[in-house]
DNA sequence: TTATAAATTGCACAACGTTCAATTATTCTG
DNA sequence: CAGAATAATTGAACGTTGTGCAATTTATAA
């Protein structure tokens, strides 16, 4: 009891993220527990909480991480790809990470922070990271549109791939007899680039 | 113990899934308790277990029961308007629906379905009226359009239009900076009933 | 060396979903 | 109408969970 020695504050964090990461994409959000991540590292529950406060802490931190994974993700689809080819690639490969890791994205949708908890500014700019590099693709694509309307068209065509995403995930499409919902999904993103007068879609 | 004649089984489902759903509107899907039902009702929560058999069918059920609230909600919107209108207050009644009950509507996207459970076929019917309800409308606005393609339309604005909704409730619109969410989804509506050829919008 | 501070633990607590034998109420049968 | 069969309901148990805290161990400072 007591092993200050073992690992610093830093590394134990990371070993409980990387553990919980992992925990997280094997039984999902809604059998994770903090308990488990305990035992898988060989500590007890109490130097989770000491770490993390809560489990709602945990979890949110997990998540800033899979936003993490999912900037790099999509960046190493974009690489090599150039003109509204990166377009395509950037909604195809929301989806395959969705798909890839259906545990872990579905977690940072299902975890609702508690009311009397904020997101803290550290995670928030993490996890704007994924939409900067939205933006950045629009406005290639609408060369003639000002910033601000950029970023406004980003957000929401993310949150409309988002809505395809989830209910392809979710099933629901499935039970609505829809079998092609990333088309759907690229086709509702090229009526908006369309209609802003994007040169060539 | 045992007073069979208080309610009959149909009497008895509803009065538990009315305190369910009380339930969750007060205190949303991850503090939802099957004994804390039990316990509003007078009942046990075995009973609650003999008649639904695990929580998971008990919450399908709450959210089937939304469903149902949510399109009374959405033709009550629609009664005595008219024209290009009606897409208008489609769109605004979805994301007031969810306003005004987060918590219920929250718990029918925070709740998954264990694995080796399936939606059973009359819930499943109950929660595709509201897409009826839509298809109705986009096919208004689309005479032209045959119904398959009416059908992929519908599903996919719905889509749309969750995700924008999803994001509003969530606060991620506002961690961005976004302060038009319906707004924004309205626009999307738009670009796609556009693309499509809609007469007027 | 001793005092102080920090890390880590183990235990306790209340609540959860689920299971099940025992008990009570109803219905069926002869 | 009595008695057997069936169904409903309970209470207690079990293994979880998150959280709080006093006790203990380790590291650091004086």
């Amino acid at each position: 009891m007591g092993r200050r020695s073992d690992h610093s504050r830093e590394e134990l964090e990371a070993l409980i993220l990387d553990a919980g990461q992992n925990l997280m994409a094997q039984v999902g959000f809604a059998h994770f527990s903090a308990r488990e991540v305990a035992k898988r590292i060989g500590y007890s529950v109490g130097t989770i909480m000491h770490l993390f406060s809560s489990v709602d802490h945990l979890v949110l931190a997990i998540n800033s991480r899979t936003f993490l994974l999912w900037t790099a993700w999509l960046e190493e689809r974009l690489s090599g790809v150039s003109g509204n080819d990166r377009i395509y690639a950037l909604v195809q490969g929301y989806f395959d990470f969705a798909a890839h890791h259906h545990n872990l994205w579905s977690a940072i949708y299902e975890h609702r922070l508690p009311a009397d908890m904020a997101m803290p500014d550290a995670h928030n700019e993490l996890r704007g990271c994924l939409m900067t590099l939205v933006e950045q693709e629009i406005a290639a694509v609408l060369p003639h549109v000002e910033q601000d309307e950029v970023a406004r068209l980003a957000r929401s065509l993310v949150a409309s791939v988002h809505g395809h995403c989830a209910f392809a995930l979710s099933g629901s499409f499935a039970l609505l007899g829809e079998d092609a919902p990333l088309d759907l999904a690229m086709q509702r993103v090229i009526d908006t680039l369309r209609a802003q007068g994007a040169p060539s879609f």
